[in-house]
DNA sequence: TTTGCTCATGAAATCGATTTCGCTTAGAGT
DNA sequence: ACTCTAAGCGAAATCGATTTCATGAGCAAA
């Protein structure tokens, strides 16, 4: 690739204002068409490393997720993308499998390659962000917190899950179980914090923890916690998933056993976007995954451009997508 | 961020001194520990973008793919991200929405980031790759070709849109219909020919292109193609689906028509890892995407430490999965 | 003892951009 | 006509690592 003195060599100016040019600093007229014209013979582009490590700032950032095969987190992909697309960032995507070991690594990364900034949703309430603030790197957490005083964009997790039963009971279910994912997520928990406060009020006397599964946020974990809550003596009528994935294995196995919702009723915290089911089967709160994305990328932009004000917390809410097919129609 | 002359000063060497140490060349142990001791005292991480620059290459590869939302690219990133990582590479993951321009933009970012190669799901056979060739980045393609003699890795795509067609003729159907990608993407086409040959031999006398549809590769593309058959005077009785998303959009359509495989045949070439459907319902030709990502890696690998035989292609084949419930069963 | 080699090491060049500093020149103000 | 200011521009420093080159020490072979 040719340099930049290649092109000031061509173009009978210095590198200093080739630079100028590329960077919109005042340079006259006929010098800036004489570098344009050289810059293109020479199909020049500007080498971004050198320019890294001189202005000590890519504009790359990073958006650090526990599953990049989640429809959740790649929709929240989408809308980071979209936004710092067009703010001439780019993303990389960094999937940690929620192992705090392999997050820590990309963390690493992020401030060895100088990169502008991080979204991230974590591992766990472990990570440990203190390199990351010492290199003075922006990062914005998503979905969940992280136990430090930074901003955050994340759903209203209890109303969900307590959204979610709600309308399960309005349906008319009685025996209404939760499986959610590991309880050293906040996420998880609080959406089983929902969907346990909604239950306590309409039927006092069950004992909730007997139908309340912690599990991994994978399909599979929503398929042994369906098995398991179907072999009790006294199975559930109806389960509330605390996303989407646990929804999905769970839906699976109530097939397999021909429980069909709405047969038994299944609310899900969580979209279903490759469903094949009648959409009007499952109840859904959708959750504003690509909204999530464009918020935080907005506010990272901001942080990366110098704002320094109190960190802030924006709190999204679902939206409640209620199946219209009830068990006694 | 402390850098290579703070350790260097501190343990009381050479900044060429702390470099050796880092990347393994002989150094006396004394001044090996004196190093280390320094480097854990100042937590000092080599400066990638500096390293970049020096060496000319960096431990980043770029996966380029058209759609990250599709279940299919992101397990196939998942494999490369596997083999990238045990290798000490990280990924960067470009999403170019199918557009050539997006691509083009992020060929130009992976030379002037000087990544070390790029997989490459290309977005349509107009991709130029001059560019990075020129720069001497080695690409490999995946699940689509390129127009370009490099290495690539495809699936057998004629032979899985065979097997789907010839499965569901073999299960009863007699009017099977098919809904492809984009004529202009290889894979698209090259499934709906193996469709076609089946077809044409076991119904000669049936005109197939009434019965094909090239649609985009996305849900809404199989709502709309499956919509449209089955508002055909004489609608089909089975469908083949040309990838995941494809049949997940027609199979909601035919659950909303009341028409729930296998009321009506569905073959579908590409996974539903997200289905929420008996899994004996659908037949899939299940496509080996983790093992792609994993083969088109180590492929980039061999070529990133120098390896120039000439190009080659990798096939893999696609694995049939029958669905067992027959219309007539 | 001398020659020849290897090994460890530091000084300095290098990668390719940006940016500071200082000089020149043109135009405004008096 | 004479400062004063600002704009345009080039030379050189800079970012932080790697790598070449030169030097000297240590040791083996002759």
């Amino acid at each position: 690739m040719a340099t930049i003195y290649e092109v000031a060599k061509l173009a009978g100016v210095s590198p200093a204002t080739v630079s100028r040019v590329f960077n919109g600093v005042a340079v006259s007229d006929e010098k800036v068409s004489a570098v344009r014209e050289a810059a293109r013979e020479l199909r020049f582009t500007p080498n971004r490393t050198a320019r890294t490590l001189r202005k000590q700032e890519s504009e790359v950032i990073a958006l650090v997720i526990p599953d990049i095969e989640n429809p959740y987190f790649t929709e929240l992909a989408r809308g980071v993308e979209d936004v710092a697309q067009s703010a001439g960032y780019s993303v990389v995507l960094c999937n940690t499998d929620a192992q705090l070991e392999k997050e820590a690594t990309y963390l690493q990364i992020a401030i060895s390659e100088h990169m502008a900034g991080v979204i991230l949703a974590a591992a766990s309430d472990q990570t440990n962000l203190d390199d990351i603030q010492a290199a003075g790197r922006p990062v914005v957490a998503v979905d969940r917190g992280t136990g430090y005083d930074i901003d955050g964009v994340i759903m209203a997790n209890r109303t969900a899950g307590q959204a979610a039963t709600e309308h399960l009971v309005q349906a008319g279910y009685r025996r209404i179980a939760c499986i959610t994912g590991p309880q050293h997520i906040e996420t998880a928990d609080e959406r089983a914090q929902g969907w346990r406060a909604v239950v306590a009020r309409h039927f006092p006397d069950a004992d909730p923890d007997e139908l309340l599964r912690y599990s991994t946020f994978r399909v599979d974990g929503g398929r042994e916690a369906m098995e398991e809550l179907l072999s009790l003596p006294e199975p559930p009528d109806a389960i509330v998933a605390g996303n989407n994935l646990l929804g999905v294995g769970a839906i699976q196995v109530l097939t397999e056993h021909g429980l069909t919702p709405p047969k038994l009723g299944v609310a899900v915290v969580g979209s279903l976007p490759f469903t094949t089911l009648s959409p009007s089967a499952v109840t859904v709160v959708k959750l504003p995954a690509r909204h999530m994305g464009v918020t935080a990328a907005k506010m990272l932009l901001e942080r990366i451009s110098g704002d320094d004000q109190q960190a802030r917390t924006v709190v999204l809410r679902g939206e409640l997508l209620p199946a219209r097919d009830r068990p006694d129609a």
